[in-house]
DNA sequence: TTGCTCCTCACGTCACGTGAGGTGGC
DNA sequence: TTGCTCCTCACGTCACGTGAGGTGGC
């Protein structure tokens, strides 16, 4: 019984058409289904990451079969967790569970340390607006050259948490491997590069009395002497660039400052607490010595 | 004393002068004082968020001062929040404090937002590789045009979450107020743009037996009646493409699909529980009514 | 037949990053 | 003076979105 009021005979069929229980699904029938835009699902195309099953040679009309709905939901749903189209389809084209995990973990392990960065600045923010003036002691220092197992790698603004973390894991490794005591603070050294262009070589290290065989990364060094203006950060790495801007004025007031990489010494760090308020790092600028430092 | 040896007697001064007890920062002092890179001072410069101080008319130099610090501090925190430039702009031209929070508190729940829609993703994801195909049963039905209280509003599929929870709140207190009880489910009605382009005008109704007076944004309207192939989603409404896709196919194997927008029953939402794995939704799906359906 | 669906460019968006090629400043 | 810092284009990135202008399909 076909009706004959409403909107009902009016109506369009689907740009769809059965091929002996194949359905052939159009672009937009296709989107719908699968909640990707048409602008989506043909930027998909463009970069090879869902290819239609057919394609009509005249009109360039794209058709979709069902059975390539699930690779569409896959997408969408790593889509919804930013996950680049290159990786995507890298998982797609996996050979095996194994490597398509390995894509699948990494990710969330980007997203995770993604997380920990929001929640950083959170809290980043609320001591900025909170405690505005941290008020900063400036000490001048002059350190001698000293040897230090050594880890040194260039490396990204963006990879520096994920890196500190896992260099000095390392090297608090290599020493216990090594019975080794450390001489001196966990420390690493930052040149102007990394904070001017978000990379840069890194030297984390910590000093030794003795020298360590190299494994793995960590290589033995010999940290240069230098004359510093040293600040001490007490509370999160991500305030840390309040420590450098009072260190900064200090220096360029007094026109002291010399080329030489930036030195953070870790005395508190999240090894030994995960209160992050309880974190002490001093900063160490490099100066030319002056007749008035001590 | 002058030092003899080392790096410190051949060190390059800062570039940066004093004049009269002001400290004036060329872009790599104050990149490294504030953590921001060189290219992204300059693109604040470009786009008027943080002028410099100071333009040295004849080299372009740019040129800071330490009272410019404390902006590029919030800057740097509002950026690792994912605040827009456009957006940070306003926050810092605010003309009170009033307005600067709302900037802030509408910025925070964006990300609440962001938050929710990853993890529901991240569930979503779940759902599918553990549950790859949920059986669907599908329903014909015809359904009359009904009278309903509803809101009607273009929104994108960004936006849709968060409005769906706003329409549907103010259609119940609308309904409350007017002390009329609803006469069906929650339910909404979707364009085919709103999957394709992701953007169209939804309309979020309540069916009524009484008219009710429209206040606010609800305001009476008659919904057409309507042919419909109907499958009940059970879960997340992350998870409605897998019941969109098993109705489309059904739809299209049988050449059965006509215009019209898509209609969601609600019958079991986030109002009665925030177990979504109790959610059910009835999906409509526009057909040509044939003489094989009862 | 109408008009709706679909097509292909070309360009825009956002917040910078990446060089190239060149000049200024200590 | 050297070479390091800084400069300005011009173009690239990423994942599409936004039209413009036009054709095919039911």
């Amino acid at each position: 019984m076909i009706p004959s009021v409403g909107p009902l005979d009016t109506g369009r069929r689907l740009r769809s058409t059965i091929a002996a229980m194949q359905v052939r699904l159009a672009i937009g029938d296709f989107s719908k289904m699968t909640h990707l835009s048409v602008k989506a699902l043909r930027h998909y195309h463009d970069v090879g990451l869902l290819e239609p099953a057919e394609i009509d040679p005249d009109s360039g009309y794209r058709y979709y079969e069902a059975s390539q709905l699930r690779t569409a939901q896959v997408i969408r749903r790593f889509r919804d967790l930013n996950m680049p189209l290159d990786e995507i389809r890298s998982m797609l084209h996996a050979p095996d569970v194994g490597a398509r995990n390995a894509i699948i973990v990494a990710h969330m392990q980007r997203m995770e340390t993604q997380l920990a960065v929001t929640q950083a600045a959170v809290s980043s923010l609320r001591t900025l607006l909170e405690r505005p003036l941290a008020p900063t002691t400036i000490e001048n220092r002059s350190v001698g050259e000293v040897a230090a197992l050594a880890i040194a790698e260039r490396v990204t603004a963006a990879d520096l948490a994920a890196w500190w973390v896992g260099a000095f894991t390392e090297l608090d490794g290599a020493l216990r491997d090594a019975a080794v005591p450390a001489a001196g603070p966990r420390a690493a050294l930052y040149p102007a590069e990394i904070f001017e262009q978000e990379v840069g070589e890194i030297v984390a290290f910590v000093p030794v009395e003795t020298a360590v065989t190299g494994s793995g990364r960590a290589r033995m060094t010999q940290v240069p002497a230098a004359e510093l203006a040293v600040a001490v950060h007490h509370g999160a790495f991500a305030d840390l660039d309040q420590t450098y801007a009072a260190l900064g004025v200090y220096v360029a007031e007094r026109e002291i400052g010399v080329d030489g990489p930036i030195r953070e010494n870790y005395l508190v760090t999240p090894f030994e607490t995960s209160e992050a308020s309880e974190h002490v790092t001093e900063v160490c600028w490099p100066v030319f010595q002056t007749a008035s430092m001590g």
